[in-house]
DNA sequence: GACTGTATTTTTGTATACAAAATACATTTG
DNA sequence: CAAATGTATTTTGTATACAAAAATACAGTC
């Protein structure tokens, strides 16, 4: 038996290319710079990318499976664009996996998580006094990734990322009313305190709160957005919704 | 503008082979034809479906995606093998997931659905009083599909079933013990109940019960499987969890 | 001028070929 | 004999080639 210690617990591997093809894919997709709706041509993002259609394929299905493209037989892929139902649907499990990772936080939270939970927290207050919402987003973000990292759940930790990531692609980072920003903000101080006291079923109802108000922030941007748009994209007609609950599993 | 009556909502699409392989695969996972921790080998896998490399290679990406096999770099693919703490995390999820179904069916669900788990149920309480274990299992993922249609959620829905395609590779349906069948038989008649009186706290309260219950059951016996097994394969050095939670969100 | 049918081009789907890595196995050496 | 090293074989990763389907362009017809 060899040593525990060479037994690579980090075995150095030079990320494969549709690995590396798939992260670049998402990151194209949550910036926006692949538009939702917008269609996933194979040879041009072969020529972007410079490499071959195999491990661009490969990607393509994994993000397929993901979520966040959808194939079209024969037709290629495009981008998934959520209806208004779909994202209010996404949010509805959104609140679900959030309300789960705070009771299971509030359970498990160590000493120097909480501490953590605090200090960005503070970073936050911050981000909200100076009225900067990129810096407040981006914290908002980690405290929110805090939490489900306290909870200690491997596989929520995934489930949540990956519903999460079909959000991401909306970018609602604009425009935050002051008034219900914050509310936004004294929910977190109220998570802040239900996480210090370790009270479950608080941090349940606070983050649930916390999400639905969140939904119709974004629902409500959602709106005014499409409106704006609607002028110049004529397209709507034949796109269905990517969530036709035909999955795999029995 | 087009009729919106003419605009394809179910075009008729003979599915790619990437799809096909990828159901047969996952039936293949699921029925335990590929082993938790078996390998799965390319060479083989095309002759044994009469095709090429490259469909195959695209199905098992969105198997991998989908959590069901596990991509070890330049060395292939092999099924999850998920450990006790998977399992037990994988519960929670679903237990979160379940109990959001029932909240929301409770709120939604019409009559004609409901009559429908009512039928379902008398089914299952015929195939319990039988002891017939096969029917049981297949009536009561019925009822559980029912319910979590009757959320109206099909992001819900598509989640549940990932979630829960891991799950059913266990294949755990063998000795069920007398006591804690009849509990969980009980259990679906509370669940009844409160949907029936749209309780959503009730019933979020009784699903959450019938999965921890569940959880332990199936924690028992894989213990029992695995003792059995223990002595004849030995491999479990230097495999991981394959949930490390290096998700591609943010 | 709008529609329909056909030819052309483009794009996707699948198979194969080649390269690189990992594994198995034999050989050498202490 | 055991460990180590080198070689052959297998297996995976990537690129390319070919086939099939869809989109497009364009003519002809009504």
């Amino acid at each position: 038996m060899v040593t525990d210690t060479l037994s690579a617990p980090l075995p150095i591997t030079r990320p494969v290319l549709h690995e590396q093809v798939a992260q670049r894919l998402r990151q194209m997709l949550v910036e926006g710079l692949i538009p939702p709706g917008g269609k996933l041509n194979e040879r041009a993002l072969c020529e972007a990318l410079n490499i071959s259609r195999t491990p661009l394929r490969e990607a393509i299905k994994m993000l397929a499976a993901e979520g966040l493209v959808e194939l079209l037989p024969n037709r290629g892929s495009v981008a998934v664009q959520l209806s208004e139902a779909d994202v209010g649907h996404t949010f509805e499990v959104m609140a679900g996996l959030e309300a789960l990772s705070g009771e299971l936080a509030a359970q498990r939270v160590t000493e120097a998580e909480l501490n953590e939970v605090k200090a960005l927290h503070y970073e936050m207050l911050a981000a909200f006094t100076r009225r900067d919402l990129s810096a407040y987003y981006q914290v908002n973000a980690a405290i929110h990734r805090s939490i489900n990292a306290a909870a200690k759940n491997p596989v929520l930790t995934v489930t949540y990322n990956q519903v999460n990531a079909r959000l991401q692609a909306l970018r609602f980072r604009s425009n935050q009313d002051g008034d219900k920003w914050q509310r936004a903000v004294d929910e977190h101080i109220a998570m802040v305190q239900a996480l210090e006291a370790r009270d479950a079923a608080a941090l349940r109802q606070v983050l649930l709160q916390h999400l639905d108000n969140k939904r119709i922030v974004v629902i409500e941007q959602l709106r005014s957005t499409r409106q704006t748009l609607s002028a110049s994209a004529e397209d709507t007609s034949l796109r269905h919704s990517p969530f036709q609950t035909e999955g795999h599993a029995p």
